[in-house]
DNA sequence: TATTAGCACTCCCTTGTTTTGAGTGCTAAC
DNA sequence: GTTAGCACTCAAAACAAGGGAGTGCTAATA
């Protein structure tokens, strides 16, 4: 992935230049813009000379003949390559995310989405962090009257889950506290992935409580655990990709944005980017280099963030593939730092 | 809101044979056409003089001249009004809806929405039920760790508020234990609106633990209850505008799924439908008729649902004006019933 | 008197043609 | 190695012409 060093210093930086330029414009770039362009102070005649090297070599293409060159994926590849190295050894300095404190997680991931989407006109997306190594810190059940119990599980970083369990018979108050402790003793501490159904099953017999109620709540009880919060993924500026001609024919936009309307597509994104995460924590998919096909004509650069205990979720940028990739990479390594300010204050145990 | 009287017999045959013509084709509609299309059998020059006194009534209007008729917001209206009437006397049958019965409230109305888009074709929201004139069924606080309480309310229609309370100083068990039994018995049975600041604050003298956290706990309680939820609105189907070129331009597309990203604007919509209810529960605006500007170009069809106790919420349609107001009224008139079904078996107290 | 046939007219849309201009590749000169 | 010059290409813009759907009006008809 370092920078391929079969190009000429000039050559690269020639690229480097119709790539910035097309960024900007959105229009092909042709050989006259860039003489004046460069700091190179060579003719056009040169340049073209050049450009048909980088073209042979597969870093840009005509969109016609007699038209200028637009960067292909290899060639944004290149240059993103290159912009991780520069950016390696500057500082992350925080900047101003404006992100409020808000005491629901949900809040901030969606506030964190809007700014982000902001800050950058593109469409953007938050995923909330996977519960399943989180571990449970407490968990009660309460008689809400005759035939309802509600259970209400706490797990760290203070994620919430609750539900009303229907019963058909009442669970007497004793039994009820006795599970109580029961589940408590049993489970706190544990993580999501370690409660099994097995220990379930062994914890209905620990009950020493017979009566189809239980073994009822109990079922509830795992259930609530276990069930996949299918992904919670928020979004914000998915209109964004109107101001990029390119990707806002009625087509294109289209399935992008029932792609962010669906979310199915960016919950595919999101367990990719997990899977394979890279040093930086940021990942960059050109064109097809994206895991899902409906961002073929997309960039998507996505980044990782990690609430301590395994829990992480990703931060995504989409959109066109000219896209300002240096803004791009500031701007969510900022926003990786914010809520890793918000959230790990609270030392966690 | 009656029929027009000042329009003959004929005029309205012909007005709504050009309504119904323009609703499936989408194409201005021609004299040649409709003396074909209608059952009248007149010649295409007489249906061409009663098309210009519909025009001159301002019931329809050319886009330019020497193209065919287009119905105006005007023509719209009296159409609808006239399927209303007819509507009246129909028996509303169930249809298969498709609804599974889900436990979350959530769930089941984010699926009325998808549900809803895809019998329709056109973008629907579902406004969550406000909850200002629910009841209280059910408050717990209860001891997470040192440093934090976690406040379970659970409402009338199973509806379940939660967070986790910040504390300073450990609260006693036991004074834990009274402060519950204080606020069950008081708070139990009201209704979010007539648990007032006052009522916190007498509470906090009758508590009579006199510390800050007592305090700071009832609070946040007050809190939790009245944090209004932001008007939850679940949306599915935005992007089936760009099946309607009227629609789907840049600008307009742009505009409207913005708001159906943004919910905002939904949100009026839904504070507007619920204040000025009409007899059927079904309220249809057409084009300007709509409060909200970004949909000038469509039309908004709503219908209230009720989950008793005055819990009511919103289901809408948003499409072109040519929609396809029979079927519409009709899908939103079985998924009315269908939700009652399904909050209104378990029978409230 | 209401209806219809006929006709001239309007104007959008499609199609084809021309022009323009940005950009290229190549070659020959510097 | 660099550059000036030139012929060439091709997309997009500008223009022109024809077709066609639809209209309004008038005069004939039932």
């Amino acid at each position: 992935m370092a920078v391929d060093t079969s190009l000429s210093e000039r050559k690269l930086i020639i690229l480097k230049a119709i790539i910035q330029n097309y960024l900007e414009t959105g229009e092909p770039v042709g050989s006259r813009t860039l003489s004046k362009y460069t700091e190179l102070n060579l003719s056009s005649a040169t340049i073209r000379n050049e450009m048909a090297d980088l073209e042979d070599l597969g870093y840009i293409f005509q969109p016609h003949t007699s038209a200028g060159r637009i960067p292909s994926d290899q060639g944004y590849r290149l240059y993103v390559d290159m912009l991780m190295e520069e950016k390696e050894q500057e500082i992350t300095q925080r900047e101003n995310a404006m992100l409020e404190k808000a005491d629901k997680v949900e809040k901030v991931l969606q506030q964190a989405a809007k700014v982000l989407a902001s800050n950058t006109n593109y469409a953007t997306m938050v995923s909330a962090p996977i519960n399943s190594r989180n571990t449970l810190k407490f968990i009660q059940l309460s008689q809400v009257d005759e035939e309802q119990i509600v259970a209400v599980i706490v797990l760290g970083g203070n994620v919430i889950k609750n539900k009303i369990i229907e019963v058909g018979e009442t669970l007497s108050n004793e039994n009820l506290l006795k599970l109580n402790m029961l589940l408590n003793t049993t489970l706190n501490g544990m993580s999501i992935d370690q409660i099994t159904l097995g220990l379930i099953a062994r914890l209905k017999e620990q009950a020493g409580i017979h009566s189809e109620v239980v073994e009822h709540v109990l079922d509830a009880v795992a259930e609530i655990i276990h069930v996949e919060d299918d992904m919670k993924i928020y979004t914000s500026g998915a209109t964004n990709i109107f101001k990029y001609p390119e990707l806002s024919d009625k087509q294109s936009a289209q399935e992008i944005i029932s792609a962010f309307e669906e979310k199915q597509q960016l919950a595919d994104l999101v367990t990719e980017t997990l899977a394979s995460e890279n040093s930086h924590g940021i990942q960059v998919y050109i064109g097809h280099e994206a895991p899902v096909k409906t961002m073929k004509d997309c960039s998507v650069v996505t980044a990782t963030y990690e609430l301590g205990e395994g829990m992480k979720g990703t931060i995504g940028i989409i959109g066109p593939k000219r896209m300002d990739y240096e803004h791009v990479m500031k701007t969510l390594k900022t926003l990786q730092s914010e809520l890793d300010a918000i959230y790990n204050k609270n030392p966690k145990e």
